[in-house]
DNA sequence: AAGTGGTCTAGACCACGTA
DNA sequence: ACGTGGTCTAGACCACTTG
């Protein structure tokens, strides 16, 4: 039964918190199923119509997943999500392929003042700040600064075990309960440094696409925070509006 | 009455082509009401529910508006919507403002084979080539380089009137009769060359972000192509992806 | 065969804007 | 007062998946 009950907000967006709330309180992890409209709309008190609108907006939101004849699911981090909705460098003809990628360091530092205002932690807590190269077709191509706050991450790339999987979100999920669910990203061009130059195999002075992306859980809060530096040489960033 | 009838596609999915058509053809113009959703739904012989299915999702497109107690409306170009959709620079606090513009340059040319190609014209069709410098509190900022079909917009700039509001896509709106419902943008950095960096009182070799963008009607048909170079220095581009 | 989501209907009541 | 969209219900039938 919902105590909410009257007034101003419809039962439907009742619905949607509630359900939006066991999914970030892990009562209904990623991957699992839900409960059926009709058991829903049953426990609820409600009708089916009224849960399947409530589960229709989250399904838009990319939060639940419809398969026609088994149920709803709890949206998963594979690989085609990544591609689809947080990578957007494709090649000059226009093809999006994940980059493989090697993590040059892995190290703990106290996270800096933008970092720490970013991610929206203490001044000096520590963080865990990976760096690597990603390579298309054998072409080093982006370089990347991540920066975890280590509190939720704290056994990641601990001894020496920079073997980290190139689509990284599906690591954090798995491993650490985190699901990304947005992110913002800010683009600016910028000039290759000397680092950067021969990182990436080109001249120093190079313009450079520099993508700062804050990654967001559902309940919006910053868990990333990424630097990547792109050659735009064979491959641009693509976005559609509508 | 629905003739298309039985099968595989929903009602409401034919509805929503035969609303996108009509928007298409002209028969309801931006701006305007289409009939209630009532009496669309005696008109095509179906429930409310459906027809309601049908407009929620163009209204999800941005095609068309509800207004409650009012009606359901063809979308409008208005600034706003300019802001919201298809402008992504902001200033370094993130605060989005339209920049103002001055016009260089507006000539007729044989259309290059890039411009035919990404505008699907027939090679050497005329186009109109409009060069603009956009200011933001007096410091210029982006050069655009904007071609269109001169067939769609015969009298634009024509008689040395090149007066153009700011924002183009209204002008389209209004003057010509093309409503950009969409664009699809891909950007890199680059390098300014001695041109931009006079006209933006930058370095030369200064890195910046160039925009190449695409800007498409309901029908999918490209009616712009738009090539701004911006610097970065106080501005950055934003996206936020789900 | 049973259970799930997907479509569609018919009708009630509410909130809002206009006349 | 009336017409509009916005919410909500109850129930029918279909399409798909699983046991």
């Amino acid at each position: 039964m919902l105590t909410i009950g009257n007034g101003a907000v419809p039962l439907y967006m009742q619905i949607k918190e509630l359900l939006t709330a066991k999914i970030s309180r892990k009562e209904w992890s990623p991957g699992s199923i839900i409960p059926s409209e009709l058991q829903l709309a049953q426990e609820l008190g409600v009708s089916q119509g009224t849960v399947r609108k409530a589960i229709t907006g989250l399904v838009e939101n990319n939060v639940l997943t419809r398969k026609q004849g088994r149920g709803t699911f709890v949206s998963n981090h594979d690989p085609d999500r990544t591609l689809f909705h947080f990578f957007h460098i494709t090649d000059n003809r226009g093809h999006k392929v994940i980059p493989d990628s090697r993590v040059l360091r892995c190290r703990r530092k106290q996270a800096s003042r933008m970092e720490a205002s970013t991610l929206q932690l203490a001044a000096k807590t520590n963080v865990i700040r990976i760096e690597r190269v990603r390579k298309f077709l054998a072409t080093p191509t982006m370089l990347e600064t991540i920066t975890l706050p280590e509190s939720r991450f704290s056994s990641l790339g601990k001894g020496g075990n920079y073997d980290l999987p190139n689509t990284l979100y599906e690591l954090y999920e798995k491993q650490y309960g985190i699901t990304i669910h947005s992110a913002d990203e800010k683009l600016r061009a910028v000039s290759a440094t000397k680092q950067d130059a021969t990182l990436l195999n080109l001249e120093v002075g190079t313009p450079l696409l520099e993508i700062e992306r804050v990654a967001l859980t559902l309940d919006k809060t910053p868990v990333e925070l990424r630097i990547s530096r792109c050659s735009t040489k064979n491959h641009y960033y693509q976005n559609t509006c509508f």
